[in-house]
DNA sequence: TGTAAAGTTGCAGGGAGTGCAACTATGGCA
DNA sequence: TGCCATAGTTGCACTCCCTGCAACTTTACA
């Protein structure tokens, strides 16, 4: 064992970048309903079945590093110092996120693209969305020490993936120039301080 | 035409309605993913190509209340008096929605027993919520009387889905008996004041 | 070099969902 | 009443996603 960089690893990781750069480009061109898996597994040169031994499904191509985010948001949530509270603590860790995904930002609004034109992989992305809101809620409960009443972990969670989600949309409606960690960071100072504004 | 309420109408009320009944029994006694669409069809006697002519995917039959219940909220949302803030409206409509939901707690936890089970299903729905948000965030722009700075209605929007998923959460994970309208309230509540409460 | 484990492939098949064309029922009208 | 346009139903053929299985190939390691 401990193969986690061997010849066999390595050859995983590249095959399932090929495949997931053929996808990407096949989705450009074509679209992604049109293009079949079996047109992706001959550009990347694998076979069909090979495809599902790399994805569970066609979604997921699009959708690939969701999970990679979601460990940099409970890494940096769990590096997060015990005194700030729990809101400070959200905001800081989808900050990263956000900083991270300017870094990548013609790939990010690719995938936008793709997502508001296909039904089913813009669900997709929602429902890995919920496991994030379960991740994080999990964290929050645990970072609390048990003396007064507990946060309302839910809600903190799931508010937090909902500013987030709000900022990226803001984002990417204003042509994807502005800085998005500060979009970030409006979005959840808005939201900490309470949406409750009496008009004007 | 004129056909609202004449035989052909009624007959496409009551046969959508002996579909969604069928589905919902059988995915009881098999489980959704167990049930096909041919089962489905052959047990409210329709055919299978039929059944596409009501529901589009499977998923929808779980789902088919969700349209009805955004009207709802747009609905108690648009008759909200303008001197209320934007976050207050939005409690109204989604209690108004809470208070229909306590009708049927049968019917919802049967649902939410589904959607637990059921990726696909989940995902759908989540994917409706989305669209409640687009028409609740275009709604807040409408409501604003263009004087003064705009809410972030997407924000708003977002949050209060989020705000209404953790209510639910919260009500169907202590056993559904407590108010759900109280808890909806509470949410809204917390959420309007500010997450961003110190530690202790 | 031999062997176990991991990875790949083809095959057969189930089930969702769609377009099309034929057929049937309904509603309105002369 | 009988006729016609329209709406709804059905069967058929088809595409595509995804899965289980068994055979085969490659890698790791002693």
């Amino acid at each position: 064992m401990a193969t986690d960089d061997g010849l066999r690893a390595r050859k995983k990781r590249q095959t399932a970048r090929r495949i997931e750069d053929a996808a990407l480009d096949l989705f450009d061109r074509d679209g992604f309903e049109a293009t079949t898996v079996e047109e992706i597994a001959a550009a990347a040169d694998i076979s069909p079945r090979t495809f599902f031994h790399y994805f569970a499904t066609k979604d997921d191509v699009v959708l690939a590093d969701y999970a990679e985010r979601l460990t940099r948001v409970t890494e940096v949530l769990r590096g997060q110092p015990r005194q700030i509270s729990s809101w400070q603590a959200l905001m800081a860790s989808f900050q990263a996120v956000a900083a991270d995904y300017e870094q990548e930002r013609d790939a990010l609004l690719r995938r936008f693209r793709i997502m508001a034109s296909t039904e089913s992989v813009f669900a997709r992305s929602l429902q890995l969305q919920a496991g994030w809101e379960d991740a994080v809620a999990d964290l929050l409960a645990a970072r609390h020490d048990n003396s007064g009443e507990p946060p309302p972990a839910r809600l903190l969670a799931a508010s937090a993936v909902a500013a987030m989600r709000a900022a990226l949309h803001h984002w990417v409606a204003a042509g994807a120039r502005a800085s998005l960690p500060a979009i970030v960071q409006d979005h959840f100072t808005r939201l900490g301080a309470g949406l409750d504004r009496p008009r004007r």
